[in-house]
DNA sequence: ACAATTTTTTACATCTTTTTGCCTCGGCGT
DNA sequence: ACGCCGAGGCAAAAAGATGTAAAAAATTGT
C-alpha cells in the first residue's frame, strides 16, 4: 500500500537503497515476549531489530532507525519512560509504542505525556498491538497539511481526498497511477529507471513486467499532458527511463 | 456498552427536555466532597445530580443528558480518564471538567488531550470550580451547537441525539451504522482506506474483515442516497477505499 | 432461555484495473 | 542510410476489488 514515496533520505539518483521494508525495533528485556513479537511482526511483514534493556535500546533506536519503537516500560538499566523521553529529545519523529502493566494507568499516561504515539496494556492481544502498530505508522506517514497538495503546470494534485484537477477539471486517475505520480512528483528531475519504479512504486510483492510501467506512462501522459505525443512533464530518457519535471 | 441512543424515553415525542435548568453531574466518590459540592451548585440554582464511581458516572452521563459533567481523576471502576474519553467518543458536545489531586500535573494535561474541557486542582476553592463551570457552560453554549447538527442533501444528522432525517423523516441507524456515518462526517473530502475505517470505528479490540466495511456502505448507501447504485455522497475510490463528500 | 436485532461473514456476480503480447514507430550509432 | 533495440499503442486476458444479498454469529431485550 503506501510506500515510502515522500522520500527515505534516498537523495540522489542512486536507485540503490531501495528501502520499503518497514523495520521495528523492539525494546523488551523478557527473552519469551521478545521472540513471540519478532515472530508475529516478522510474518506480518517487518524487519525486527531488538534490544534487550533501555540503554541498548536508546542506541539502537538512534544508530538504526527504525520505522517504529516497541518499548517496554519496565525494564532494567534504563525506564522505558526515559528512553521514550529521550529518543524523543533526539528523533521526534520515530513513532513510539509503549507496552505497560496492567495497573501501571500511572504510566501510560505519563507515557503519552512523554510523547509516546500510543500504548498497549500488558496482557495484551498480539492482534491488537498489531493493529496499533499499523495504526501508528499509517497516521506516521500521512502528510501535514500544507504539503497535501501539489501543483505543476495546470495540473493540481490533492493527495489527502485522491484527487487530480486539470484546468480545475477533476481528472480520474486508478490507484496505481495516483501512487506513481505521486513518486514522479516526489522525485523531480531524477531519472527514474523503471526497476526502480517497481520497486519503489509496485513493491516487492508484485514484480510485473518493466512493460507494465510503460502502460502506466502512456494513461498519465494521456491524462496529464497537453499532447501526450510530445510530454513537457513526464520525460522519455531513452535506455533509461522516465524523469518528471515541473 | 450501554447504548441506548435510540430509544430512551425521548426519541419520538419530545418535549421532553424542555427545562432550561442546568444540569450538572458530579462523578466522584467521596461523599464529603460530593455534599459539598452538590450543596453549592444548587444554590447557584443548578440542578445536580451525582454518580458514585466511574461506571455509574458514564452510564447516568450517557443515560441523562446533563449539560456539564463534574469528574473526579481517582475513582473506583474506571479512571476518571477513561470515564471522559469514552464519554467524548460518544457525546462529544457534553463538556467535562476533571478534578484532579495535587501533583497529577500530568493527568491534567491528559485529560485535556482526551477531551476534557477544563481541569482544577485539589486543593480548589468552590468559587473557582463555580467560575470555571459557568466559562465552560458559557463557551459550550454558544460554540458546538452548530456542529452538532449536520446537513448534506436532503439528510440531516444529529450527532447529539444520535438521529438521521431523510426529507424531514426519521431514519433508523445502528450504532455502528452511525459511528461509521459519524466518522465519514468528520473526514469530508479524505480517501478513507478500509483498514483506516476500522482502525478508527470499529477499534482495535475488534477484528472484522474489511469486507465488513463494504457491507456497512451498502447500508449506508441505502439509507441515505436517492439512488443507491449511483451515489453521490459516498463515492469509492477502487484500490482505495471511500470517500465523503457534502 | 427465547426472540429480536445488530453485526459479521460468506458467496457470487459484476465491474475495474493491471498486465501482457504483439505490432509499429522512431531514435541512435555506425 | 541502415539495422538494431528500446519505446509506444492497442486490445485481449488475467488479476483484483467492489456491490449485494443472504446466512451465520453475536448481542441485547424480555
Amino acid at each position: 500500500m503506501q510506500r515510502s514515496w515522500q522520500g527515505n533520505g534516498a537523495s540522489g539518483s542512486r536507485g540503490v537503497e531501495v528501502n520499503n521494508v518497514t523495520k521495528i525495533l523492539i525494546v523488551e528485556d523478557e527473552p519469551n515476549m521478545v521472540a513471540g513479537l519478532r515472530d508475529n511482526f516478522e510474518y506480518e511483514g517487518y524487519q525486527v531489530i531488538t534490544a534487550g534493556d533501555g540503554v541498548e535500546g536508546l542506541e539502537r533506536a538512534l544508530a538504526d532507525s527504525p520505522d517504529l519503537v516497541v518499548l517496554d516500560v519496565m525494564m532494567p538499566r534504563m525506564s522505558g519512560l526515559d528512553v521514550c523521553k529521550q529518543l524523543k529529545a533526539r528523533r521526534p519523529s520515530i513513532p513510539v509504542i509503549m507496552l505497560t502493566a496492567r495497573g501501571q494507568e500511572v504510566d501510560k499516561v505519563v507515557g503519552l505525556e512523554l510523547g509516546a504515539d500510543d500504548y498497549v496494556t500488558k496482557p495484551f492481544s498480539i492482534r491488537e498491538l498489531l493493529a496499533r502498530v499499523k495504526a501508528v505508522l499509517r497516521r506516521a506517514r500521512t502528510l501535514p497539511r500544507e504539503q497535501e497538495r501539489v501543483s505543476f503546470g495546470d495540473v493540481e494534485v490533492d493527495l489527502r481526498t485522491y484527487q487530480v484537477q486539470r484546468r480545475g477539471k477533476p481528472v480520474e486517475f486508478s490507484a496505481k497511477e495516483f501512487e506513481l505520480l505521486k513518486y514522479f512528483l516526489c522525485h523531480p528531475g531524477e531519472a527514474l529507471s523503471r526497476d526502480r519504479l517497481l520497486d519503489e512504486v509496485w513493491g516487492y510483492e508484485h514484480y510485473p513486467t518493466t512493460r507494465t510501467v510503460d502502460a502506466h506512462i502512456v494513461h498519465l501522459r494521456q491524462k496529464l499532458e497537453a499532447n501526450p505525443e510530445e510530454p513537457r512533464f513526464i520525460l522519455t530518457i531513452h535506455g533509461v527511463g522516465y524523469k518528471f519535471v515541473g
